[in-house]
DNA sequence: ATCGTAGGCCAACACGCATTGGCCAACAAG
DNA sequence: CTTGTTGGCCAATGCGTGTTGGCCTACGAT
């Protein structure tokens, strides 16, 4: 009945602040930032547009707060060193599927500098503190996590937002056998001579 | 001073139609499809709006025109079987460095669905009969050419358009290192049991 | 019962956009 | 020289956008 802590006043509007960013992280995910746009997701929230002025001062900060993520990576440490690559494979591919999110981040990533910062912050505060703890040389890290996340980042981009075909098609099965070595060699093989 | 070929009527206004083009691809690739405004791609190449309009009918028009692009990717037949990553792999860096258009066409492929056509479209016209003619089972092909495709994209994704760091500091030579191979892999390794 | 306050909607604003039509100058053919 | 055509600009239109302020209703404490 009452609240969990003192630090939520929990207001009477919480249902609909909370109808509101999951209407905007679906028109996000969908349409992009510029494109998505504060009436539709108004509307699909089915209340009125300036509301979600009142609750989010205005569009960059509805973003912020609709796509406040973590990815919640496995602890490097308890991962076995050699199931490391397909770990995170399927987690990354768990998370994208039923995490409308991560799409959402892609899409205005792409478009929207403020969108592609957040990627970047990401990208050095989830994914490198990993790769640092598991690949070789820690000098090395943040070339090998930036290889770790092209793979990934670019199996996204063609399965869930340029849709090719092959790509969708793709059982998650399928995907994990082929990308696990690539993601395991990314992190842990030996610096190849260029 | 005539025209090479009757087909080509080489009209007056041909170095403007050029420069509408150049810019559009620039505004393009800086900002996407709904930030790059008419206006400003006008203002860049230095004539009015209408122009724009009265030469390329409309906005979509006008990125039609200003994307049509061939990858020029090298014969598979030519390619000696086991150099087919490192070839693919330098083909694309060097492609994407020299020429701004694919940008704008990875960015515009995110939030425009037409540029997204256009993308499935380039995928399956150029890279998919490459990997028909290298991968073992033909059957497989559009399976491992979107493994590839999701490799070289991420890459471009990371590095041109998102801007990880590490990525972009990334010498050409040391990508080429870590690509290849995964290429390479996707193009020719025996299908990994799931 | 009263009253302050929070949740909600409506109507409007200013702005930037793609797009249009009319006008003017320069060229080229007769 | 005249005349049709092409290349170009200017000004305006209509629309959709983010954003704002005022008004009404219903709750919650006193």
């Amino acid at each position: 009945m009452n609240e969990s802590t003192s630090a939520t006043p929990a207001r009477r509007s919480d249902a609909t602040r909370q109808a509101i960013l999951e209407a905007a992280r679906e028109r996000f995910a969908a349409d992009g930032y510029e494109r998505a746009t504060i009436r539709a997701i108004a509307q699909q929230a089915k209340i009125d547009p300036s509301m979600v002025m009142r609750y989010y001062g205005n569009k960059e900060g509805l973003f912020a707060a609709a796509v406040a993520i973590d990815l919640k990576l496995p602890d490097a440490g308890s991962l076995p060193r050699g199931e490391a690559g397909r770990a995170l494979v399927t987690h990354f591919l768990h998370q994208w599927e039923e995490n409308e999110v991560l799409t959402a981040l892609l899409r205005v990533g792409v478009t929207n500098d403020a969108g592609a910062e957040r990627m970047r912050g990401i990208f050095s505060d989830q994914l490198l503190p990993l790769a640092r703890r598991l690949c070789p040389d820690p000098e090395q890290a943040p070339a090998r996590a930036a290889l770790v996340s092209s793979q990934l980042l670019g199996l996204a981009l063609t399965r869930y937002v340029l849709c090719f075909p092959p790509a969708v098609h793709l059982h998650p099965e399928e995907i994990t056998a082929w990308l696990a070595p690539t993601v395991q060699h990314y992190l842990t093989a030996p610096h190849p001579g260029a």
